[in-house]
DNA sequence: ACTTGAGGAATGAATATTCATTCCTTTTCC
DNA sequence: GGAAAAGGAATGAATATTCATTCCTCAAGT
């Protein structure tokens, strides 16, 4: 054994110190993460999963039951995680338009800096999962989307937005701002703190009276 | 044979007369757009595609080359129904907000009427196709788009569009649109007349100067 | 009018591949 | 030493694609 095969010896030893249990399995949501935001869901074998998040393929199933559950925990995690992300600097006792604003920021702010979840979070609601999952949502509205339809009921009775149902509500308010994210996640415009306002701005103008 | 045996010879005569080239090729396309649009692309095996079809599995294999090139002549074929439909009374010499709403109204009611269709293209944009299939419209605008780029320019022109680039008038535009059609056609909601109009409208309110 | 046979469309069983999942072995940790 | 965790080769089901064969049509020959 010379001295590269024995430090190399070292490094597995404190790789696998550092990667118990906690870390296996932030390195497997990891890894699935970016794989499928890249390739998509069926662009993205458990071999290769395995294979690059450094595990052995067995050690996937000890984390997760399948890979449907793997996929749906994956997209819970960046839901719980973006829900944190806006509520904590909510402005509740703002006005409604205030509010708004602050909503519109947040989601571009928080997806552009993680285009990875953006991908991810597209992927999931335009695929057999995500239908299943939006008719949930919109039954039993449940975190950011309580408080969206919280400030979409306030806003209603203020008279300071217009007639229209929730949904539709959401649609015109959060559409633009996803697909704008989207392009520049793409490469197709450069979103400036300008733009940004901007188009926060017209989905305002879009939902009010 | 009787008289039951005898017609059914002929029917199936008529049928296979019938049936040539251009009727199967119809019909396999036809039945994969149902299929992909309710179950998504790697819900349909081509086995079950050649069975619901009425075609041998090798058939399919003498029109498209592959499941992909499939795929992809599938949603051409959409895109340049839509287009006909579209361009059959496009307003060319109105004014700017006239062609818009011409345009938004088309969206709603073409694939309002054609769900399946809608699904399809739903589910091609959001998939590694579909990535591919955007950079090359946006980068090299034909049909429908062009269209829409000519009005965005003819109103950056005259200044009754906002100063904003073209991408983002897209998604101010249309993407409410295209997700209140999603709804409609998920059951979240139901556009009548008067919803329709409101949508168009806001959409317009976005985007106007 | 009837037969023949060439051309090519259609078939679907067989093949090759891909992939999620399992299971047994090895390693790690206490 | 033994339990828990990790590994990864092996498995078998699912799937796209191929290809040898059949079937159909129609034109040519008698």
């Amino acid at each position: 054994m010379n001295i590269h095969s024995f430090s190399f010896f070292l490094f597995l030893k404190k790789k696998n110190k550092i990667m118990s249990k906690i870390d296996k399995r932030e390195e497997i949501i990891k890894t699935a993460m970016e794989l499928i935001a890249e390739q998509g869901f069926h662009g993205t074998p458990m071999a290769l999963l395995s294979e690059k998040a450094g595990v052995g393929a067995g050690t996937i199933y000890r984390y997760f039951e399948n890979k449907d559950v793997l996929i749906k925990e994956l997209y819970n995690e960046i839901d719980k995680k973006f829900k944190a992300f806006l509520m904590e600097n909510y402005p509740h006792e703002r006005p409604v338009r205030e509010c708004f604003f602050y909503i519109g920021k947040c989601i571009i702010e928080y997806f552009i800096n993680k285009p990875l979840d953006f991908r991810y979070t597209e992927q999931f609601h335009n695929s057999p999962y995500g239908i299943e999952f939006r008719r949930n949502k919109l039954i039993n509205l449940t975190g950011e989307d309580y408080f969206c339809r919280i400030l979409f009921e306030k806003g209603r009775e203020q008279q300071v937005i217009k007639t229209i149902p929730l949904v539709i509500f959401f649609d015109l308010a959060f559409a633009p701002i996803i697909w704008a994210v989207r392009d520049h996640i793409l490469g197709f415009v450069t979103l400036d703190e300008d733009l940004k306002m901007q188009i926060v701005s017209s989905c305002w103008d879009s939902v009010k009276m």
